[in-house]
DNA sequence: CACTAAAAGCTATTGGTTTGCGTTTAGCCA
DNA sequence: TGGCTAAACGCAAACCAATAGCTTTTAGTG
C-alpha cells in the first residue's frame, strides 16, 4: 500500500467512492465486480487482486462507514454522557444501513481484522465519556464492563433480534451498568 | 415444504447431508453449489431455485447444527447450572466450528429468521434451567436478562475480539448476573 | 538516470449462475 | 379410486462473474 497520492491510494478511493455510489443507486443486490469496477476506471481484475471478492470489498467500505467522526458531546455527567452515546449507537447501528453495515463488516472479514476495528472505535468512544467522568472526580466503570453490559447487548439483539430495539433498551442498559456494576 | 417422506423432503435431506459430508470432506472454501447437487444426486438449478444461493444453503445447515441435542443437566442450584450451561455454551461456539457455523447462520440470511432461531435456541436453553430454579423454589432472574449479561457478551466477543476467550470469563459473567441482578 | 519490484491493464478461458421449458410429483376434491 | 392442479424438479442452453497468464505502467531506489 503506496502512499497517498500514489496510484494505488488513487485505486483504492475510486474504487470505494463507486461502492458507496452504486450502492446509493442501486441498492446493494445489484452491485458485482465488473460494475464496480468499471463505474471506478479500473479492470475487474484490479478489484480481485486488491480485495479477493465482493465481500471483502463491501467490508472495507463498511468499516469506513462505522467510524465514528467526533468525539460523544460532553452533557456534564457520566450518567448523561453514557445514555446519550448508547442511545445515539443505537439509533445509528439497529437502523437499516447500519444494520447493513454491520453485517457486511463482518461477512467479508476472514481473520477478524474489520470486525475488531468496529470493536475498537465504540470502546475508544467509551474511553473518552469514561477518562471524562474521571476527571471530574466520579466513579466510573471499567471500558470492558460498559462493552459487555451494553455494547455487547445492543449488537446482540441487532444481528440475532431481528425487531424491537428503543431508545428506552439503551437507557436501561446504561442504567443498570451505572447502579448495579457487576 | 410438503410432510416428511415427501419429495421436498427427501431432497432438502440429501442437500442437507451433502452440505456436511463435502464440508468435511475437502472443507468448507471448496464447496460449491454444483458439487453439493451432484454429491446430493440433484441438478444444481434445484439448489439455485429452492435456497437462492450458496450462501443461504449453508446458513440452513449452520442452523441445524448450532440447535442444541438436549437440555442442561441438572446439576442442583441455578448458579451451577448456569455456570456449566454457559461454559458449554461459550466452548462450543467460540471453537472454529463453532464460529464458522455462527457465521454462516448470519451470513445467508436476509430476513434474519435464522438468526433469530440461533437466539431462540439459546432462550430456551437458559429458560430451562431457570424454571427448574424456579421449581426449587430459588429467585430467578429474566431469561431476558440472562441473555442480555450472558449470551450476549459471549456472542459479542466471538464475532468482535478475536481471541482471548476462556470459561473463566462465562463464569465471570453468571457469577455478574446473579450476584448484581442489574 | 537506469533498475527493480509491485500494481494495473488486457485477454482468453473456465465454470458458477441464470433461465426457459418439459416432466414428475404431491396434495386435493369429486 | 381417479382425475386435476400447482408446485417442485430435471434438463440444457446462454450468460456472465471469476480466474490466470502475460504485458505494460508506475513508484521507489541506488
Amino acid at each position: 500500500m503506496a502512499r497517498p497520492g500514489g496510484r494505488s491510494a488513487r485505486v483504492q478511493e475510486s474504487v470505494h467512492t463507486a461502492v458507496r455510489e452504486l450502492t446509493a443507486e442501486m441498492g446493494r443486490e445489484a452491485l458485482t465486480v465488473p460494475l464496480v469496477a468499471a463505474r471506478a476506471g479500473v479492470t475487474p481484475s484490479t478489484v480481485y487482486r486488491r480485495w479477493g471478492d465482493l465481500q471483502e470489498l463491501l467490508s472495507d467500505v463498511a468499516v469506513e462507514r462505522l467510524r465514528p467522526d467526533s468525539d460523544p458531546e460532553d452533557r456534564g455527567s457520566l450518567r448523561a454522557d453514557l445514555t446519550a452515546w448508547a442511545e445515539q449507537f443505537l439509533d445509528e447501528m439497529a437502523s437499516p444501513p447500519g444494520r447493513a453495515y454491520i453485517r457486511d463488516a463482518l461477512l467479508g472479514d476472514p481473520d477478524g481484522a474489520n470486525a475488531g476495528q468496529c470493536s475498537a472505535y465504540a470502546a475508544e468512544q467509551i474511553d473518552v465519556v469514561l477518562a471524562r467522568a474521571a476527571g471530574r472526580g466520579e466513579a466510573v466503570p471499567d471500558t470492558e464492563t460498559v462493552v459487555d453490559r451494553v455494547v455487547a447487548p445492543v449488537m446482540y439483539r441487532i444481528l440475532f433480534r431481528p425487531g424491537g430495539l428503543d431508545a428506552g433498551y439503551a437507557r436501561r442498559l446504561v442504567a443498570g451498568v451505572l447502579d448495579a456494576p457487576g
